[in-house]
DNA sequence: ATGGCCCGTAGAACGGGA
């Protein structure tokens, strides 16, 4: 089985590309972000040709997240669940549903625009509401996958001028270190799990022609829990969709687990 | 050089992204 996350920044505007990808490629479960839809407006018909089916919470031009399930496969998403009960929040970040035996969170974390902004006080106490939410789900050992973009670049080898981010928003101490609160949880970075080649990222800006220089960040993660761990067989991250025309300015990262 | 580009909502610029 394939779990895949997205960030694809309007997926109105890169439906064709995820038809496109999911038909060479028919990961089984697809968890997306910033899809910037209303639910009126989400392409359920589309997907149900492709042979998917969606979870998917939105909202008008902001945020917006949701599960795809390939339904030969894996079948329908079970226990949908919106959002973080800990958390009033009209920002649609957080998605939840079973998908073959796996509980799988689609993830939005919020970006915090700088570190002395109203919005990263906001981060930081979505990221708290998350883990508080997360600690008791966590404690019976089953099979638990976090994705999604979590706006925070975890090492500095995952950045790709950490001299020039030192102490900025994604890379800042306090996000990372939420970071490892999550992966004291007992969450497992599964990108990490293998060795990887260096400089591999899943966002770079559209200006500069920062993907051509490869100035990019990993800030979007795939974290499993013990009950997975021992499951996964690889983790990579789609390069090859950000070099595609009109691209999102992130990449998918996938994992495969047995 | 503190902007560059892309998206949605607009129906011109602007907020937001990261």
């Amino acid at each position: 089985m394939q779990i895949a996350t997205w960030n694809v920044n309007s997926l109105k505007v890169r439906l064709p590309q995820l038809l496109d990808w999911l038909s060479r490629d028919p990961v089984d479960v697809v968890c997306l972000q910033e899809t910037k839809l209303v639910d009126a407006k989400f392409p359920i018909d589309a997907l149900a040709q492709a042979g998917y089916a969606a979870a998917y919470s939105g909202q008008p031009t902001y945020n917006g997240v949701a599960i795809l399930t390939r339904r030969e496969t894996v079948g329908e998403p079970s226990d949908v669940a919106i959002g973080n009960p800990l958390l009033e929040d009209p920002q649609q970040r957080l998605i939840s549903a079973t998908v073959a035996g796996v509980r799988v969170i689609s993830a939005y974390f919020p970006n915090g625009q700088s570190v002395d902004s109203d919005k990263y006080v906001y981060k930081l106490g979505w990221i708290d509401r998350l883990l508080e939410w997360l600690q008791p789900q966590l404690a019976d050992g089953a099979p638990l996958a976090l994705l999604g973009d979590f706006n925070i670049a975890p090492e500095d080898r995952d950045v790709h001028d950490p001299a020039a981010w030192a102490g900025q928003v994604l890379v800042s101490e306090p996000e990372r270190e939420r970071f490892r609160a999550l992966e004291a949880l007992g969450l497992v970075d599964a990108f990490r799990l293998f060795e990887q080649p260096e400089k591999f990222y899943t966002w770079w800006d559209y200006r500069q022609m920062a993907f051509r220089r490869n100035m990019g960040l990993r800030i979007d993660h795939i974290l499993v829990t013990g009950a997975l761990r021992g499951r996964v067989r690889e983790c990579r991250i789609e390069r090859e969709m950000r070099k595609r025309e009109q691209p999102s300015d992130h990449a998918p990262v996938v994992v495969r687990i047995d």
